[in-house]
DNA sequence: TGAAAACTGTACCGGCGGTACAGGAGGGGA
DNA sequence: TCCCCTCCTGTACCGCCGGTACAGTTTTCA
């Protein structure tokens, strides 16, 4: 019982790195088993089949991200009674997080299993499609506490600010990964807490109208 | 010579189809050799492998992705002189074209070879990162047009911004297929033009602080 | 009309996902 | 001590797939 477990983790670890790079359809279970030093009748002990280790992949990653999203959002809880300020904070943390990845963020994999679609039952699909509901209701939960308290200074739907948190974490790792530019996603995080701040707070009064071109990022002589 | 062209482009139509829903690796060439009708031989005629095949695949995929771009933008510079005007026009037709897709958004084609790449050569990420490379320079023209004429009112990087309509583009692409709701999106979009709007525009008076859940969502119980 | 372009047909290779099944090591409880 | 259960190994096999090789055929157009 014990050795099982271990077994199906280590499978589980070099099957999710494998996937990761090059998606489930690139991933053989041959290289899997080679990499784990078991054999295919081993494997096959664990899992049924792809599909199964796919599920079980999932809900592996799904139980992890959640887990980094409560240790985050906690601790910003701790830290102000504010919603507003401690969601801002939560956002800081996480960016911070994310840029401290060695590699980069790897990838997600509900994304991952998002483009391989077709592939898979319709089970992975409606766990695929849960996890994206509850990253909604969590960050929709937290942003109704602040609505609460604050003003919103645009009419924008709760449900949809909500999803924007997930639009930009999925589209920052799509450009981090393929522009091989690890900040490019802690940055994007970064860019919605701005636009979270100036939906809830007043902005500050422009310092002297100097005529554009103070913000400029890199050069683009192109 | 012409019919050669004809074929090529079918074959790519399918292939197009069948790797936005099943990934690279999970779409064979046996199964588009079936639906375009040709044979294997004739299939290895046109390319010499897969890679070759995702090659011609993502540039042609880049190329209308560009053009679209062009025709949506310059539509939206055509109504009006003034550059942040136009970009958030521009910004309403794209989320308009995206919500009139009629089943949803199919994919993004630079996005599902980021999550499969390991299996490509070095050439295809390159092309991959220039795509990205070019969306950041598109929409950073466009940006720093506006901030040439309206200040800023939260100090953010211009690239970093070009980035975010990227991002929010990939990740809502991502949320859509998903979700299986094709308007979230077109929701996401509109959020970001929220963004950029409360960047350079004042923000409107409040109407009379109704302390709180005006603009509230659909209900979440939960 | 003739050469080049655009294929077809056939045969083959090795890798991969998956199945089937027999058997064995090791530990824990009766 | 014995037996059973968990956790594997080993072997053999199937059919699909990517890819190669190459000879031959039809279509196109200059």
């Amino acid at each position: 019982m014990r050795k099982g477990e271990e077994t199906r983790t280590r499978i589980l670890d070099v099957a999710e790195a494998a996937v990761l790079q090059k998606g489930f359809g690139g991933t053989s279970i041959e290289e899997l088993i080679a990499e784990t030093g078991i054999t295919k009748s081993g494997f096959f002990y664990h899992f049924r089949d792809k599909n199964e280790l796919a599920k079980a992949l999932l809900n592996r990653y799904i139980e992890n991200d959640e887990r980094i999203y409560d240790e985050i959002f906690n601790r910003a809880r701790e830290l102000t009674g504010d919603p507003l300020q401690s969601f801002l904070i939560g956002l800081k943390l996480l960016s911070e997080l994310l840029s401290d990845l060695p590699n980069g963020h790897p990838g997600c994999l509900v994304a991952g299993i998002c483009y391989y679609e077709r592939l898979f039952d319709r089970e992975i699909q409606e766990i695929n499609r849960n996890a994206v509901l509850a990253w909604r209701r969590r960050f929709g939960r937290m942003i109704r506490d602040i609505v609460a308290v604050y003003p919103l200074r645009e009419p924008v739907d709760v449900d949809q600010l909500a999803d924007m948190v997930s639009s930009v974490l999925e589209g920052g790792i799509v450009l981090s990964k393929t522009l091989k530019e690890p900040n490019t996603l802690a940055e994007q995080v970064l860019m919605l807490r701005t636009f979270v701040k100036m939906l809830f707070l007043p902005v500050a009064e422009m310092p002297k109208a100097s005529s554009g071109s103070a913000f400029h990022g890199g050069a683009e002589p192109h």
